[in-house]
This record gives C-alpha cells, structure tokens and sequence, in this order.
DNA sequence: TGCACCCCAGAGAACGATCTCTGGCGCCAA
DNA sequence: TTGGCGCCAGAGATCGTTCTCTGGGGTGCA
C-alpha cells in the first residue's frame, strides 16, 4: 500500500541510496549492470520520486503560482484571462514547472503572500485586468519573483518582470485603418484613464492622427466591459452625432458600442467603420465580425512563464519583453 | 537572505523547536509566557513553515491538481470549463488546499500519472468534456482519489467520485417547457451517441413526452459545438420543415441551430422555439436570449472539491451525488 | 612487481517540521 | 518530610532525497 522509495529501489536493485540515486538523476560514473539493474527496479515498483523529499533537500519547488481574478474567470470577459492563462500554463508545462491557481479575489486576507512566504513556489505570474490594490502592495514586496502580464499601476523596481504588448503601436494601428478606409469623422473610446496600457493607446492614437493631419476627434472612457462601452458610445453620439469611425480600447467595448450605432439605426460598417481592441472569442462571433487590434495573449502568458522560469534559474534574460500588436481585418471596418 | 525556520523562531523567542511547533501548531498545553513570545518571534520574522518539510514529515500535500483540456480553455466552449474550474478552485480555497493545474491535452506522454504518483497532491479532479481514452484508463488505476465531474465513457469503480447534474430531469423539463408553450412538432439535437450524459438527457426527453402523450419527432446528434448544432439543424429542417420546437443539449448547438432557423427565414421564437442546455453566457449574449436548461457548473466544481477533499480526509460522504438542474426562461421559449 | 592515481560505490549528513519519549519540577497527600 | 503523580519542556528520531566525503579496488606506468 505504501508507494516505494528510493531505499526500496535500491534494495531490489541490490545496491545503496546513492547509486540508485545516480542512475535515477541520469546517472553518468555508474557501472552499466548496476545502472540497468536499478532502472528495472525503478519501473517494477513503479517508483516516482517523493517530490517534498527533493524540495526540501534545497532544490526548487518546480511549481509556479499564477495568480487570477477566479470571478471574472467564465464571465465575458474571461477569454482575456483565460488565453493568457493558457499560454503560461503551456509554457510552465513544456518547461516541467506545475500551474498552482491561486485566487486574487476571494477576500482580503494574507493568504497569497504567506503562500509566497512558504517556499511551495518559485515565482508568480500575475494575470490581473482590474487590479487588487492592496494585493499588488504586498506582491512588490514578495520573497519571490513576480512576472506581471501587463505593466501594473503600482510603482515596480527596475529589474521587475513584466510581459506587455506594444499598445502604443496598436494605437496607431487602429488609426492608420480607420483613415485608410476613408474615414475622417473619428471617436475613441478609451479605458480607466489611470491604466498605463489605456494611456499608451490613447497615445498611439493621437500620434498617429497628428502624422496624418487628421482631427482626433472626441474621446469617451470606459471600464473595458461591454456596458461601459455602450455608455461610452452614447455619450460621444450625443455630443456629435455625424461620426463614421470609432476605435475601442477593447473588444468588448467594441461590442456594445455596435449595438448602440445599430440600434440608433447606423450600419456597421457602411455607416460607421468599428475597430476593437484585444482579438479575443466575441470578435469573432459579433455581428458583422469585429475589425480589432490583435493582443497576443497566449504568446504573452507563454513569455511571462518562460521568462520567470528562466529567472528563477538564474538565466540572462529580457525582463521587460514587449510583444508586437498586429491589425486584424474582418468586417467591422 | 535566507528565509527564518523554525529553529530562528525557537531561539528568538528562547525555547526549544518542539515548543514552537507546538505553538505555532495551535498550541494547549504551552505555558502562556512562552506562547506569546514565539507568537512575537515568529510574527516578527516573517516565519511561515516550510511547505516541504511539512508534506515529508507525513502530513498530506495540501494540494489538488486539476485535470483540464487547456486547448479548450479560451474557445467559445470554454465557459463550460472555466465555470467548473471556478467552483473548484473556490472550494479549495476554502479548505485550504492548493489547485494546481494539469494540462489532458498536451501529448500523450505519461506526465499526468507520474505526478499523481509523486505525491505532490493528494487527489485530483477531472474536468473534460472530450475525453482523452489513454488518460481516462491510467487515471483508473491512480494512486490517490480521483473526482470526476460529468461521468465519463470508462468503467468506474462503484465507490468512485463521481459529481453529475440530473441530466435526464433535464432531458424532461426541456420537453415540458417546449410542449407548454404549446409547441407539437418537435425535434431534439442530442450530443454524443456514446456518452452517458447525452443519452440521459435524450431518454428524459423522451419520458417526458411519452408521459403527455405528444410525439417526439426526430434526432439528430452533435458534437456539442455551434458549427455541430448548425449542421445538426439544417439535416432536421431538409427532413421535416414545419418544425416548431428545437431542444438541443448543449448553448453552443442552440446557437448554432438559431441562425440556422434565422437565414432560412423562421424567426426565434415566434416561428420556432429553442431551448438550450447548460446555462453558459452564450445563453445570454445570443440573439434572442436563450431559454435554457441550467446545470449548476460552479456548484458541481464546488462540490467535486468538497468531495474529494472530504475522501482525502476520510470522512463519510456521498461520493455520487447529482445536482438538479433547472429551467432559466429567457427569451427563445 | 610495486606504487600511485583515478574511478566508482557506499556511508553519512543535511534539508525543516513534527511526533514520541523522557526527564524534571511542582503539587498534593500521607 | 517524603513519595507519587501529573504536567510540560526539550532531546531525539523520523520522513525520503541528494550531496559530500571516504575508502577500496583496479589499472597503468615506471
């Protein structure tokens, strides 16, 4: 009933600890009969190492913390969270390192930093959109080390790890479109004005513009959510009504700001020409289909883990990867 | 720089290792002086116990792993999951045990069975709507408890976990609520022929029919995905086209069967009812919303957790239980 | 043939928390 | 005053793996 350890490979292999110990660890300097003898022993008794023996002894824990709102894991806006989640728990697999879940939201107590504090990870990826105030004071402070996935609002020291996407390039990618398709009369609706992403948006945007020596237009902010973005879109409609190009700081927004041009009897996008932000499920499922600036998500959950692994094993690497944002066409613009 | 242990405890609060634990353990039996001073000690030290150490003195691994299919993660199925893995994780948390996430779907390599034989959790639990067959069999035969939720094509065990929601209750409400609303000529889309939870639904489907005497029309079977219920729909409407109630077994198929009905001219539900299965939130981004029948997937997350863990600490508990499902009216019916 | 060096196997220690066992002290009763 | 009992703190052992150190044996060269 017990599961076997290495003392009862070793005896059935008819050899000490340490020998089965080296022929397990890829054993190089062991006697070829004694090296084979043991391997059959090993897969006779089914043995796996005890992984709190080997992390304890000092090596590492092999396990990193992703750390995720759990409530807005199957809302609508959870593809965001759960293509990064995807790429990092791909990239944590392929480097042999396991997933831990840990929820940011379910109250205000210490938990996550006494988990840090208890050695049972490495390291931390944080996947947030809307931030835990008083969480992210305590991960600047952590034992460990952190990878952000988008560059937070707290202060971080210079040799943070943090994986983002260029959005200011986005930026001026949504406005490059909009103008290229003729469009002249334009609108953003933009995210929290304190969220650094939000802002180099709204930079890329009016830069881009200002190159091509076309009005900026209005700009309208939201929360990212596709309500937000509804409210948004009316109130640039009352202010001015003759719009024909809207650029959204997200998909979502995108969404809800088409179902008001629709209803208010526009045509998307003969009417007016709508530009997301993010490519994420509900781009392609909107109707007509959402033209957006595409995040690579997966890639950018899948560098965060590659970069904290490589941290944690005190590899040289880029700490502060930028990942390009590319233009998305489908039928929306 | 290295982390304090409980030997720095000890000595900064003047007593012996075995006090401090017996402190830090919840301690009676421990003069009060001392208490506090390893109280103070370890608060100022920023002691937390090492998390190997503890698994390899005997103590359980205080872990969990959850089994998921990552490709499926952030695909338009993906709520399904997500809202599973949600309820787990929840009710994990609340047992203090951490959930730490195996990818099904990578290869076919044996890297699922070698963890759980390395006892770095103490149980896992399995969320997958596809199953993976040379998984599910080495998961049979694993070495710590298993939680299944929704029952999969293998053979069981009869004191497997196994958490489930009253698909053929189901199967009857669907056919109840389509009938009420007065609708005769009937047609189900069913998922998998050979999964258990499909046949469920269809034989409850069928009951509920026969019990009111109204004829069950024809079948046809998807694969629970909205270009399945798409083609699942225009077989049905080739073979029968007067049509007025449409249930099908999975949000997703619903959809697929609405625009279906919607480019060949029916409108939902003036012309035609659809009821859904599922309750995910393309039940509610869909246009018309959709009636559909609930499974509760955060509380059967929930409840596997509470389960296993229940079994991990050997208590008495229900190892099989099912969760009704109920009927959600939105606007398709 | 003898000496020295190298290679490889085994014994021992260490990681840090927890549980058992022992011993000392204090209190109460005879 | 002494013996016995009970309570509580500390020393030691233990979990299973890995790393270091030591010793023995074999081989090569002089």
């Amino acid at each position: 009933m017990t599961r076997p350890t290495l003392v009862d490979v070793a005896r059935a292999a008819g050899v000490s600890r340490a020998t089965a110990a080296r022929v397990l660890a890829g054993g190089t300097n062991v006697d070829v009969r004694m090296s084979a003898a043991v391997a059959v022993a090993a897969e006779q008794l089914g043995y796996e190492a005890n992984s709190a023996a080997r992390m304890l002894r000092g090596g590492r824990a092999g396990a990193i913390a992703l750390i995720v709102a759990f409530n807005e894991l199957d809302s609508l806006g959870g593809t965001f969270f759960t293509s990064v989640l995807k790429g990092a728990a791909k990239g944590l697999y392929d480097a042999e390192v396991q997933p831990v879940l840990l929820p940011a939201d379910q109250d205000g107590s210490d938990r996550i930093p006494r988990f840090l504090r208890s050695r049972a990870v490495d390291g931390a990826i944080i996947i947030l959109q809307h931030e835990i105030t008083h969480l992210a004071q305590a991960l600047v402070a952590s034992p460990v080390p952190i990878a952000w996935v988008g560059r937070p609002r707290v202060e971080l020291a210079a040799d943070a790890i943090v994986v983002d996407s260029d959005n200011y390039g986005g930026g001026r990618l949504a406005a490059r479109a909009l103008v290229e398709s003729g469009r002249r009369r334009l609108a953003m609706i933009a995210g929290p004005r304190d969220m650094g992403p939000a802002r180099d948006r709204i930079r890329g945007w009016r830069d881009e513009l200002a190159d091509l020596g076309i009005d900026r237009g209005p700009l309208a902010h939201g929360e990212f959510t596709l309500e937000s973005g509804s409210v948004a879109m009316a109130r640039l409609l009352d202010g001015q009504g003759d719009l024909d190009g809207i650029f959204a700081s997200s998909d979502l927004m995108a969404n809800g700001a088409m179902r008001v041009l629709q209803s208010s009897g526009r045509r998307v996008p003969s009417d007016v020409s709508v530009v997301g932000f993010d490519d994420v499920v509900i781009a392609t499922t909107s109707d007509p289909p959402l033209t957006t600036i595409r995040q690579p998500l997966e890639d950018m959950g899948r560098v965060a883990a590659e970069t904290l692994v490589a941290v944690v094993q005190q590899h040289e690497v880029d700490r502060q990867p930028i990942l390009p944002t590319t233009l998305v066409r489908r039928q929306s613009a």
